[in-house]
DNA sequence: CTTCGAATTGACTTTTACGTAAATGCCGTG
DNA sequence: CACGGCATTTACGTAAAAGTCAATTCGAAG
């Protein structure tokens, strides 16, 4: 495991540009040291930024995953805390599953027009 | 099948505001027809609009939803087309799967950490 | 020491997906 | 016919998520 990681090395990896990390730490998603101005990235980082980007194509927003990434972190000490932080995780769980009823029906979809299309081609006397 | 919904209606049925579905239709994702200068909305364009709602709910862009919509529709008639729509389709597919492993891996955190905050709760010796 | 390239900062711009407000039209009811 | 209640059009506003550009600055290589 890498003690460090440049900024370009990230940008490289995940294919987004420096802006959109330094963004990321402006918004305080990610926590990069520095040596003098440049930042250095540890693997914790690098994580969020896996998290941050997973979220991303989920559709959600910055500060939706700001949420769901203190949802991962340590759980809070305190009960009321602790009820509420529940009902939230359970909330975005539904929110998903929503999602994934939506990919499912979309897929199936795609199937179906793709089918189409395939079957267009038959007819048409192309060999597939 | 009622033939005709009128805007409000469809505002209710999807919660929604009436601006997103002139938007809609000022992008030509939806085309209602004209009574005088009010829309009259047709089943056809009802289940577009579910379409666009799960689209979005996925995170598409309005660009993106279009596409999709457009591979709804009737295969095209030439094969250069067909076999292009077919490629285009592909790549949705693949984008719909990466997302749901994107959604199975966050499901798999929050279940995590929705226990790690149950099992907080039980330390501290709250009866569920 | 100079120079080069990579990194940073800050400011300004852009795009998307609507929100919002103002002015006006249409229509059924009392 | 006046009215309330939707609808419409036009126009401007806005928040989020970066893109872009200019001016520096740092550190390492030559």
């Amino acid at each position: 495991m890498r003690e460090y990681y440049s900024i370009t090395e990230l940008t490289r990896e995940f294919d987004i540009s420096t802006r959109t990390l330094r963004y990321y730490e402006d918004e305080g998603l990610v926590h990069p040291v520095r040596r003098g101005r440049t930042r250095l990235f540890r693997p914790s980082d690098r994580h969020l930024i896996r998290q941050i980007l997973r979220g991303r194509r989920l559709g959600f927003s910055i500060n939706e995953i700001r949420e769901i990434i203190q949802m991962y972190k340590e759980p809070p000490g305190e009960v009321g805390q602790l009820k509420l932080m529940i009902k939230r995780i359970e909330e975005r769980r539904a929110e998903l599953r929503q999602k994934r009823r939506d990919l499912e029906e979309t897929l199936a979809e795609l199937d179906q027009a793709e089918e189409s299309c395939v079957e267009r081609l038959v007819e048409l006397g192309v060999n597939t």
